[in-house]
RNA sequence: GGGUCGCUAGCUCAGCGGUAGAGCAUCCGGCUUUUAACCGGCUGGUCCUGAGUUCGAAUCUCAGGCGACCCA
């Protein structure tokens, strides 16, 4: 790229496009007129929730963030034009490692870090041109928002969702705290760090989301706007399945009874083991104890082993028997009991029951240890039984004793009611979803406001004493367990009960704690007394349109459904769900240049350019393909540098034009001219219309239901203006319909197409409609731009607190078209007819056209098709 | 292995029963204050493959191929 000076200064005209000015000069006027500040819906005014995920001040705003909020950006300013009161705020997911490395590697504060940060992302959103409402930003690492943060913590404690329990919990050993499950990928690897965590018992600090594991499934129905892929993941996260429950009683004591769950009550003939998870207490209990040291050795080993080790199909499974023995409640037969690394003590019980025939991992296993493989089901009655493993859920059971016979589905109900006649089993509902484990051994979070003290136990800090502040100076050295637990003059307290000596909570919260409800403070953000007023949600929430990036599919949009319930429930708020329409917008690749042999990745700027295809090191092929923007994959495009080129307008129009917002989009430099240069010709067709003598007719400030009908209208004036309002119509409907960004600016690239083309032709009337018109559609895309046409063709205040345009559909009707003439279904020809010919005469137009008449000669029409208002198809 | 989405011009995408369409890029011409910008114009398509439904299929149905994501 050439230095930024080139488009400035290479032209001395002075009505050539100079973004890096004008630009500047409508976000100050903007600010002056105060049209982003949030105004109270006025009675029968519809109100509008626009709201972008907010981001990790991490210091440099990315292409990621700019996509974001530019598409949320669009929305709000069209609600505006459209009429509606419109919140569009931003604020800070503020708390969090980064700051605390960050704090640690340069030793400064952590605060002072993140505010610095702050302050220069807040420049470049602001230079992006998005009518955010600063008013009410938020910062989740200020006290006067992690004191609600807190509050609301003690309110979930006060509920019950917040309790603290030793449990085997998973260990990042870079980012050196504990993490939640969904924060661990497939892969067994920390969502942040990307190291692979470990396990370890530790006391934690857990939200009961799983009370809330079948209103989260349940309401997944609700949110009909949301995409299917995203309800899909969250669905399969919270994992239900529906199942029983049974007790396996030990021979050495029949009043020592093993749990199982199982979706497959049907195959219990066909139990040949009971494997417990190696961490299973009972496992331990049961043990014989001439097995301690290999038990010892074998749940060490186990627990290196990830998740997805332990349960993949393809993984060889191990085990043992631990010597003891199990009666199978169904027939009387004795089992043996086994431990193994596929079971899982967090899943159900920890203990599955071992049905070789029919479930694929059973059955690996029992090959392996050459355990007995007894078919139950088969597929029909007519089938042979196959030694093969059988999975389907259907089928007829067989050496099932009374119940061979019988379809899977009648003997599951029938095995339940025996089950519960005899009381060795029940229904049980399970699900994947775990409790949400929030205590992290860091500095930089929400302090937990718990006081633990010697005789009361857990108590809360009273709200009058909250916020409970972080100590500010102290020494981070990233090592061991939270900073906090070694400040004393912090941590040494009072109890508030009995006033005796006691101790703060030293684990902060996990960062997504807070970003759970920040949207809810939005709603109030001047409010000193309680997180939020229940007026003040009803009034704007929920968020109509929320716009963010898919990876937090399960992770954020998880947790802030599940707060909003437990809010809701402890009567805080009314409503259910928190965002209605969701758009999970795609990434921004960048190309990169990948060595095949090595896998190196290769900077553009090494690469010799005539031969972009070779490494220039080795020689050798290289693979261009387009990825993630990454500092590592040399990818990356800062959008200072596009917008300091080009200005924000174009870097708007780009980002929006290049790809529909869910999709992932490919930067491409070329692509960036070229909607600047759809800018300069836009810019060039308004400056040679002001050129001209403008008479007095012309107006911008048009609206246009109040256009009066010229009576005398040229077919060219016709024509425009079927253009302009039918680009209205599609630029309306992308919007509405998918929030198709990229095809409502190609209308408009037409619609400017045909004003190059015709506005010299037309009447001032016309022609003031067409570029108000034009503007006004222009303006949430491009609203600089759009501002400085609307001021210098005479309008008045500002352009985005004009109405949105609407259709004349009038305007659209056409007096004739082109009707189709086929023949046997394939198109030969068209001819033109009047709008209103009746169907008859169109059948008669087509038979006796010439054109017709060739394909004819001496065939007999068999039949014809007449669609009116498109084409005749003749049959011969 | 299962599910979801996708496959249309060189690229990015519209069209979702009725003449395949935009932008960018390419190419050609023009213009000028020619390391370049601008203006005009032309190209360019087995609509992944195959079968079916239909008067007519890019569009609907089925089967297959390839790719992305999610789950196992």
């Amino acid at each position: 790229m050439d230095s930024p000076t080139t488009i400035n200064s290479s032209e001395n005209s002075s009505d050539r496009y100079k973004p890096l000015e004008l630009e500047p000069k409508w976000q100050k006027d903007w600010l002056q007129k105060e049209i982003n500040r949030t105004p109270s819906p006025k009675p029968n005014q519809r109100k509008f929730y626009a709201l972008s995920m907010f981001p990790y001040p991490s210091g440099n705003l990315h292409m990621g963030h700019v996509r974001n909020y530019v598409i949320t950006d669009v929305i709000a300013r069209i609600q505006r034009m459209r009429g509606d009161a419109v919140l569009h705020p931003m604020g800070w997911d503020a708390f969090g490692l980064p700051a605390e490395n960050a704090a640690i590697e340069r030793n400064i504060d952590p605060g002072d870090w993140t505010n610095k940060n702050i302050a220069h992302m807040k420049q470049q959103l602001n230079r992006l041109g998005l009518s955010i409402d600063w008013d009410r930003e938020q910062t989740t690492c200020h006290q006067d928002y992690y004191k609600w943060t807190q509050y609301l913590f003690l309110e979930l404690y006060a509920s019950g969702l917040a309790y603290r329990k030793k449990a085997s919990v998973n260990w990042d050993p870079i980012d050196k705290t504990v993490l939640a499950n969904e924060q661990v990928d497939s892969d067994g690897r920390s969502w942040r760090s990307g190291a692979i965590v470990e396990k370890r018992e530790l006391e934690q600090w857990f939200l009961k989301i799983t009370d809330y594991a079948n209103d989260l499934l349940k309401d997944l129905n609700e949110l009909k706007e949301w995409p299917t892929r995203v309800r899909t993941m969250q669905s399969n996260w919270i994992g239900k399945s529906e199942g029983t429950v049974i007790e396996f009683a030990l021979t050495s004591d029949h009043d020592l009874k093993i749990k199982v769950f199982t979706t497959r009550l049907d195959t219990l003939f066909g139990v040949s083991y009971i494997a417990l998870a190696p961490e299973n207490k009972l496992a331990e209990k049961l043990l014989d104890p001439k097995y301690k040291d290999k038990f010892t050795a074998y749940k060490n080993k186990v627990d290196k082993l990830s998740v997805i080790e332990r349960t993949e199909d393809t993984a060889n499974k191990s085990g043992f028997a631990i010597g003891a023995e199990v009666i199978n409640p169904i027939n009387g037969e004795v089992i043996p009991v086994w431990v193994a690394d596929y079971v899982l003590e967090e899943y159900g019980s920890g203990a599955v029951m071992g049905v070789p025939a029919h479930d694929e991992r059973d059955y690996k296993f029992a090959s392996k240890y050459q355990l007995n493989i007894k078919t139950v089901i088969k597929e029909s009655v007519e089938s042979e039984t196959t030694d093969n493993c059988y999975t389907s859920k259907n089928g007829i059971l067989i050496n099932s004793g009374k119940y061979s016979g019988l379809n899977t589905t009648l003997a599951k109900a029938e095995l339940l009611i025996q089950a519960k006649k005899e009381g060795w089993g029940k229904e049980k509902i399970q699900y994947k979803l775990r409790d949400w484990l929030i205590s992290r051994q860091r500095y930089w979070g929400c302090p937990i406001p718990i006081i633990h003290c010697p005789s009361c136990g857990d108590v809360d800090v009273p709200k009058e004493d909250l916020p409970v502040k972080l100590p500010k100076g102290i020494n981070l050295s990233g090592k061991g367990l939270s900073a906090l637990s070694g400040i004393d003059e912090w941590k040494l307290v009072n109890c508030p009960k009995c006033g005796k000596k006691a101790e703060r909570e030293t684990d902060t919260m996990d960062t997504f704690m807070c970003s759970s409800w920040y949207f809810l403070r939005f709603a109030d953000h001047n409010n000193c007394s309680i997180p939020f007023s229940k007026s003040k949600i009803n009034e704007w929430l929920p968020v109509n349109q929320y716009v963010g990036g898919v990876e937090h599919a399960i992770l954020h949009l998880l947790y802030a459904r599940f707060l909003t319930k437990a809010l809701n429930k402890r009567n805080l708020i009314d409503i259910k769900e928190p965002f209605e329409k969701l758009l999970t917008q795609g990434m921004v690749q960048g190309i990169t240049y990948k060595n095949v042999i090595t896998g190196k990745y290769i900077s553009e700027d090494l690469l010799d350019k005539n031969s972009k295809l070779y490494d220039p090191n080795t020689g050798d092929k290289l693979e261009v393909i387009y990825e993630k923007m990454s500092k590592s994959k040399y990818n990356g495009v800062d959008p200072s540098i596009v917008i300091n080129r080009y200005g924000a307008d174009t870097a708007r129009m780009f980002i929006l034009f290049k790809a529909p917002p869910e999709k992932d989009l490919e930067w491409d430099d070329a692509d960036v001219e070229g909607q600047f240069r759809f800018l300069q010709r836009l810019w060039r067709l308004v400056n040679d219309y002001k050129l001209k003598e403008i008479d007095k007719e012309f107006n911008i400030n048009i609206k246009t239901k109040n256009l009066t009908k010229p009576k005398a209208i040229t077919n060219k004036e016709k024509e425009l203006r079927r253009i302009i309002h039918s680009s209205i119509q599609s630029i309306s409907e992308d919007i509405d319909k998918r929030l198709q960004f990229n095809t409502a600016i190609s209308e408009l690239m037409k619609l400017s197409n045909s004003m190059h083309e015709n506005i010299n032709h037309v009447s001032i009337p016309i022609a003031s409609e067409a570029f108000s018109t034009l503007i006004r559609l222009l303006a949430p895309f491009s609203p600089h731009i759009a501002e400085e046409f609307w001021h210098s063709l005479g309008g008045t205040d500002s352009v985005h607190q004009q109405p949105w345009p609407l259709c004349d559909h009038q305007a659209l009707v056409q007096e004739e078209y082109k009707l189709i003439i086929q023949i046997n279904g394939k198109v030969r020809g068209a001819t033109m007819v009047a709008t209103d010919t009746p169907k008859e005469d169109l059948e008669q137009i087509a038979i006796n056209s010439d054109l017709a008449k060739k394909w004819i000669k001496e065939n007999s029409i068999k039949r014809t098709i007449v669609v009116p208002g498109r084409l005749v198809n003749i049959v011969l």
